[in-house]
DNA sequence: CACCAGGCAAGTA
DNA sequence: TACTTGCATGGT
């Protein structure tokens, strides 16, 4: 079996097994952008947590949270975690999200995406993995996101080294897959809630996972 | 108690 | 370039 089937036939059965994923949880794409930031190397309750502190105070607009001083966001974001980090890496991103498109965000995502991805990879605090996530659960772009739960998941189904880069995973998608962002929108959900559920780091437990009788 | 979570940048050699 | 370290809360 080729690749590109086989990672076709990966998707339907986890879709069959899991159910759809409704990805990403957010109600604007100001609020990807933010949760993109606040759940790196974070699990996603506590960077939920930090969200929903913003929302009751009605800061969740890149107006509003702009004119806050990083000191008070910074606290505001603590359950999230590396909250000094990230309020510094949010307000970088507005900073850029000022300049670049006064804060209008579907003006922002006029340019191509390839010009756009580069610009964001400028900002400070925000990397492949959250460039990846803006471009695809804010702006429905079709970029597929990888993050190491794919990189464990697909080493261990041997289509990838252990040490492989971001780039070469994510072309093992891109390249077998057509480019459809609903697709690439579903797939990275799914791919993370295996990874949740049954491909821990350590202590692997395979067991109970759709996509076990395909592991080596 | 230890380990992990939807990373990233800065420092070192 | 290749490797190491700091950042930090909350759940299991």
């Amino acid at each position: 079996m080729n690749r590109a089937s086989l990672l076709m036939e990966y998707f339907q059965v986890l879709g069959r097994a899991l159910g759809p994923s409704h990805w990403w949880p957010a109600k604007s794409s100001f609020e990807v952008c933010l949760g993109a930031v606040l759940t790196q190397n974070t699990n996603w309750s506590n960077a939920s947590t930090a969200i929903e502190a913003l929302r009751e105070r009605e800061l969740l607009s890149p107006e509003r949270l702009d004119a806050l001083p990083e000191a008070e966001l910074a606290t505001l974001i603590r359950p999230a975690g590396y909250f000094r980090v990230k309020a510094a890496r949010i307000k970088a991103l507005l900073t850029f999200l000022r300049l670049e498109a006064e804060f209008d965000l579907t003006r922002l995502a006029q340019q191509p995406v390839e010009e756009l991805r580069s610009k964001l990879l400028t900002v400070k605090g925000i990397g492949q993995e959250t460039a990846d996530s803006i471009l695809l659960y804010a702006f429905k772009f079709p970029v597929f996101v990888v993050d190491t739960y794919t990189a464990r998941i697909m080493h261990r189904h041997a289509f990838v080294p252990e040490d492989v880069g971001y780039t070469e995973l994510q072309e093992l998608f891109t390249a077998n897959l057509p480019r459809d962002p609903d697709l690439f929108n579903e797939y990275h959900a799914l791919l993370v809630r295996v990874g949740k559920n049954w491909c821990k780091k350590s202590s692997p437990l395979c067991s109970g996972c759709p996509l076990q009788a395909y592991v080596p």
